[in-house]
DNA sequence: TAGAAAGATAGATTATTATCTATACACATA
DNA sequence: TATGTGTATAGATAATAATCTATCTTTCTA
């Protein structure tokens, strides 16, 4: 019979199996009542049997039309199936990533990004860098695919994805009388004068704790709006400070000394976050998964931040 | 994809996935090549992705072309499922059923396909009553579906299925000596004059086996050519014979003594005959099922006749 | 009995599919 | 380099599928 049916007769067919009728079959599929008829004495014709019956005014199904019905959706199904694989394979080989990180994700988010632009040549992707307040400000207006923090929102619901280590380090001066010292304890590190980010930065956060873990207060000497400050601060000599490692360059890690402090590096980690609601495009769940599969993945799961 | 695909495109495309080549599909298919290659054009551009890939002069399917052959296949079953089952069913609404009988059997065999045909009002039937010879002819020239007889032929390869019992009983004229008689015994009978068919007959050979098994021998008075005539010899005194109970009709039983005899009636069967090599048509099948299902069957199976 | 509801049939039109001939392009081989 | 083999593209035609409007037939219900 694949010789002589048609796709579109089949719909047909089964709109009427389903609903029970050819009127309302031929409204689903906005065809008037005849076209439905006359499609369906051509299919029984050439089938050779009938495929439903009337009794009265309700149409049945014979015994044979609920078998093509049956047949139908099982072709109809196996279609799908496929077209579907191939949208998803297709996805892969076009499509768009949008991504947007804080300044200092962009330390490695470009490498990343670029790795996966080998693996897939034909997907256009943009990396957008800025500060935290407009990365949580495209979260939530759902503008781009995925975000690099290093701190997921709280008062957002988002999934985050831990991707990567995140070390926090002490660093000083190189000429720093702390520069050469081992197992520097926290007591003697506090006396130092402390260059810190904003009050709710993440880092700041996460070093306070530490030392208020061991009874110790730290109060900052002074503040800055960003870890760009921060180090030409420390590099200036007016104290020291504690950031993620990405945050220094290339060729930074020669002009300040890290300092061998018990206690650090405070261990962080870098997310990949996007709102909870939001359904991953192929190309967005791809990178996903290729974050996870590089061999710098940390083992933990997905957190998801809690809902207001 | 099934709003835009057909099916006479799926079959080109699985001819080319078996064949490996859009030249060699275009001749199984009797079309020509360029044909072939403007319909994978039309179903790769309307799938998006190409399912075939040219290396040289040869072509190859790529991951999603292959994964479109399975599917095609997948449905290309399913549908010839559907027209196998409709045609089964299909041949039982409409066919022709063509049989043919030895002239004893004709007494019950009209009956038989009578109740068939109420069952199946749309199937066409044809009951030949005939000698045994031309039925046997008709057998080896393969001429009708089933044929009914007493004894399977041993010099052509048939399968014959028992369907009914075949009593052969003693027949006497009603005035007969021993019409009243309780449990003759076989030395008593023999000494009366038989009637018998001629040599061969499959009845006259169960009557003088069964004589023999008790050192008994018989020599007929008159060979007659049809139970008819045998019956009328009976009827004018001139003998006893043994028939098959079929050989009277509904209203000449109360014309005959039916003899009680030890070791009569003896036992046989009617069987349903057809070559060894032929395909029983659906309707021949239904019938044969049908005569089996009643509930006079016997409960042996076929008997295939030795292939010389 | 009249009217409504549901499917069937006739006649016609439009859109789409299927296919052909002619030719171009690409690759392999002697 | 010439030739043969295999697929791709252009242009055109014929056949078929799909659909509509108009009307008919059958059944049900108030």
């Amino acid at each position: 019979m694949r010789h002589h049916t048609t796709f579109r007769q089949l719909e047909i067919f089964e709109a009427i199996a389903r609903l029970g009728s050819f009127t309302r079959a031929s409204e689903e599929l906005f065809l008037t009542q005849p076209t439905v008829s006359m499609q369906m004495k051509k299919l029984a014709d050439m089938i050779g049997v009938p495929l439903v019956e009337q009794v009265g005014k309700k149409i049945h199904l014979t015994p044979d039309g609920r078998e093509l019905a049956q047949a139908t959706r099982e072709i109809f199904s196996i279609l799908d199936r496929y077209t579907m694989s191939v949208d998803e394979r297709r996805g892969l080989k076009q499509g768009k990533l949008s991504l947007m990180a804080i300044t200092t994700a962009s330390y490695f988010a470009p490498r990343l990004l670029g790795e996966f632009v080998k693996l897939y040549p034909g997907i256009d992707v943009s990396l957008r860098v800025t500060n935290k307040e407009q990365v949580l400000a495209s979260i939530a207006d759902n503008l781009d695919d995925l975000y690099f923090l290093g701190q997921p929102p709280e008062d957002i619901d988002v999934i985050a994805t831990p991707i990567m280590d995140n070390p926090i380090i002490v660093l000083a001066a190189p000429d720093h009388p702390l520069a050469h010292k081992k197992n520097i304890n926290l007591e003697r590190l506090a006396r130092e004068p402390w260059l810190m980010r904003e009050r709710g930065s993440g880092t700041r956060i996460a070093i306070e704790r530490r030392f208020a873990e061991n009874g110790i207060t730290i109060h900052p000497r002074l503040e800055l709006g960003s870890n760009e400050a921060i180090k030409q601060a420390i590099l200036a000599g007016l104290g020291i400070s504690a950031l993620s490692r990405h945050a220094l360059t290339l060729n930074q890690p020669d002009q300040f000394a890290v300092l061998d402090v018990e206690g650090f590096p405070i261990l962080r980690h870098w997310y990949a976050v996007y709102p909870a609601g939001r359904q991953l495009s192929v190309v967005a769940r791809a990178f996903l998964d290729y974050l996870l599969g590089r061999e710098e993945s940390p083992p933990t799961s997905p957190v998801t931040s809690s809902t207001p």
